[in-house]
DNA sequence: GCCGCAGTGTGACAGATGTCACAGTGTTTA
DNA sequence: TAAACACTGTGACATCTGTCACACTGCGGC
């Protein structure tokens, strides 16, 4: 058991230079944990500090406003963590995580995160590279939200979500809820709707059970910076 | 000369640290440079990948939209440092860098960085939690432009602003212009004019010159969140 | 096979705010 | 000291989009 939960833990990207012992050891320190479904990991603002390796399964990152609007920042999937800022700078959780799928995550205390970190430097790099990643990310965020309307962003969504099939033929397979786009884009259920809506009507999307064919992906691209001309001609 | 550069050098505080002998090697390494104010330092999406230390002065990161409308990041002051993350990740430069003093500055190139940050777990800690601090704050603004109207992140940038001069007095000294204020509120230039005309008719600010009095910081802050209420009762 | 519920499509409407326009007011420069 | 320039205050207006309301669709469970 104890060496079929290391090589699970293995199976996390952070972990993948560290030898054996320093598994081993870590495995001592932490425990493992199920999450079914739509359980609430961790709450923000709440005061713990570990850090939670994905080994199974995929959370949500999302926060609410006082009003009740939902903001969505992310997903962490299998072979990934989060929790890491909290164990960086002491400080309070930033967000909320919720499960989106049974999940089986591995908790590890704060000291001992930061002491794999002080001793393999190329753990530290691979933590400096991700929290990198999301600042950019967040940047690039704020400027959509800062610079495009809420039809753009929209467009922006879709061509986020979008994954090329075969060359050229640009698609969203298994599309995700008008609720989760319009929290990722924070805006209505209803513009999603309407947008969609509209780009189907210009030709541009053509939408076939829980797939989203993106029939002109240029000129999708085109619309998130021009904004204003007719989407119908 | 050397001797007065590495004193310099040893005011930065991700560099405090250091032994004089990585000092002497890092100041081998980099070079020194000056800005006039309003010179731009770094492009956006250049390929360039150094880090720089400012030693004297200050500078914006700042970004332009293609409508030309600017979103303000943030600011590094003497001590502080910047171009850490494409050295990092190897990618392109996020955002634009604009010195708004005359600067003084140290740029190292980005192998004398990550080798600073692999060498010294304690300088690679220090970046790892600059970079967390820098991603809890793009993430309250993400949430600020998801969740406020316009006229509430300007609240929310004025108490940002204030400082508390005698216990229970806040207050902004020298205020910066309103187009600067606009563009870390991500709004125009005209709505701060009003926001504040309105704040001042109802007695919560008062402008005298450069500086802003905070009359009613409670109330401002009440504001920031129910919104909808009456300003002036 | 039917029911119930989550998800989707659309119209109507009001409120917020970006934009344009222009007048004042300070501040720097020549 | 005057002129030029940057900054500020405010009105008018159009537009975008969030909200409410409701019908419709499709799927999973019984």
């Amino acid at each position: 058991m104890a060496k079929f939960s290391i090589d699970n833990l293995a199976t996390v990207r952070l972990l993948e230079g560290l030898e054996e012992s320093d598994l081993q050891d870590l495995e001592q320190r932490g425990r493992w944990r199920r999450y079914v479904a739509e359980e609430q990991i961790l709450d923000r603002d709440s005061e713990t500090r570990d850090v939670f390796f994905v080994v199974e399964g995929s959370v949500d990152v999302i926060n609410f406003s006082l009003s009740g609007r939902e903001v969505a920042y992310g997903e962490v999937r299998a072979g990934g963590y989060f929790g890491e800022m909290a164990a960086i700078d002491g400080r309070r959780r930033s967000a909320n995580i919720v499960a989106n799928q049974d999940s089986l995550v591995f908790v590890v205390p704060p000291d001992a995160f930061m002491e794999i970190l002080s001793t393999h430097a190329s753990a530290a790099m691979v933590v400096l590279r991700r929290l990198a990643h999301i600042v950019r990310t967040a940047d690039d965020r704020i400027m959509d939200l800062s610079t495009l309307r809420a039809v753009q962003r929209v467009y922006v969504e879709v061509l986020r979500l979008a994954t090329e099939g075969e060359p050229g033929k640009w698609l969203i397979k298994s599309m995700p809820t008008q609720r989760d786009i319009a929290r990722r884009a924070s805006t209505s259920r209803e513009t999603i709707a309407r947008v969609l809506s509209q780009l189907a009507k210009g030709g541009i999307v053509e939408r076939k059970g829980r797939t989203l064919h993106i029939l002109d992906y240029e000129r999708l691209g085109a619309l998130t910076e021009a904004g204003d001309e007719d989407l119908i001609r």
